[in-house]
DNA sequence: TAGATTGTTAATCGATTAACAATC
DNA sequence: TAGATTGTTAATCGATTAACAATC
């Protein structure tokens, strides 16, 4: 590996990032102030081993004989996961779920700030969700610009969703959080990440019936 | 193994069941009938190699030389999602999220009927979304039983999403839908899918500043 | 110092991919 | 029949777990 190459990191501990994230913030919120990886593991139902080299990925953040300030852990993790910036965002798509999202205080909470929400129908635009207005679609790109606008959001039907997220794209947006029920398409260097709640509820109505099987069979 | 267990099948197969549902369904709607697995490995960015491994973890649903029936397949999937009964749903948490996923149409179609709303908010109860009331939560127990409510969803804040789930648990509901950003416990007999979206949106910003990286050191 | 616990290497386990005989 | 493509076994790859020397 290259000097100045990074080093890449699996999807599978990425994804467990956001956790560590979240179990360090309940325990900061109760006043710990140091934790081992075999104390960590206990609380998130991992293995102490996982907990470390996850960790290890990212530089040494333990002291031998100690464990893990909670404190300097989560201030590690809150940068790794990128929340020492804020970031602009739109919401495209101004149905139940994105004005529900729109609503959402914890996005800002973490930087992330809510500058639009865009809409076809003539009926919504214009209103104003917690003092963010409902625009035009037309005018989107053009907000995307002026408002240095970072993170589009899909909340658009199924039908648009690839259109939706190609004009995102070509306005420039770096980061797409898709909540249409559609796998789309983006270049290599814009993020992506889908939010398939349809998928969520059909695995529980998979594991439901497998629990059910078991019941019979046991 | 023994004859009537069943055969344990890989989380990571689960959660690619509903995105070949997804895909399959399309095929349907633009009139296909047969499929490779070559072909839809294409279509799904996977190996043609993955597709036959997962499929065959339920059965031979292919024909040699021929590929799969797209139709036989979909309502193959259909019913090992556990698609082909209903489920009568109920939201705990009328707030913004829990309104949303009330008014989204697309779970009843799949027959996940929603039968009620809860929330302790006394200007919350009784309204109705979509003619689905909302209800004080004092009486979430006996609804569950003499509607016979088999999934709950929860919609609650982080405080009270564990001890919605011990009462829905002992209310006798066999699968939760969590959406509180709080990681709940049920007992192994009750199924749990877990929707963080701000895990999601926190697995956004780390791609987001990975690829940032990415094109400075390029 | 002695005990605790990390960081890291090596071993294991599981999931994905490749290969190909079976067969439609 | 010949060609295509599955079902399935074997090989590879990657992720998780175990082990332990380093060290606070």
């Amino acid at each position: 590996m290259g000097d100045n190459e990074v080093k890449k990191i699996s999807m599978a501990v990425i994804k467990r990032l956001p956790r560590y994230h979240r179990y360090l913030a309940e325990l900061l919120r109760r006043d710990i102030t140091r934790i081992s990886s075999a104390e960590l593991s206990r609380l998130m139902g991992l293995t102490a081993s996982q907990i470390r080299q996850d960790l290890n990925n990212f530089g040494g953040f333990g002291q031998q004989g100690y464990g893990y300030n909670v404190s300097d852990l989560y201030y590690a993790i809150n940068r790794i996961l990128g929340l020492n910036t804020s970031y602009n965002m739109i919401i495209v798509g101004a149905g139940n779920l994105g004005q529900a999202l729109a609503n959402n205080t914890d996005f800002s909470k973490r930087g992330f700030i809510l500058k639009g929400l865009f809409d076809i129908n003539p009926k919504l635009i214009g209103l104003k969700i917690r003092d963010v207005e409902i625009m035009d679609i037309d005018v989107m790109e053009e907000f995307i610009y002026t408002e240095e606008i970072d993170i589009g959001v899909i909340c658009t039907g199924r039908e648009s969703a690839q259109e939706t997220a190609d004009r995102l794209v070509k306005a420039g947006i770096k980061g797409i959080w898709n909540f249409a029920p559609e796998d789309i398409k983006v270049p290599e260097d814009v993020a992506l990440e889908n939010v398939h709640l349809s998928d969520s509820l059909l695995t529980l109505s998979y594991i439901m019936n497998e629990k059910k099987l078991a019941r019979k069979f046991s």
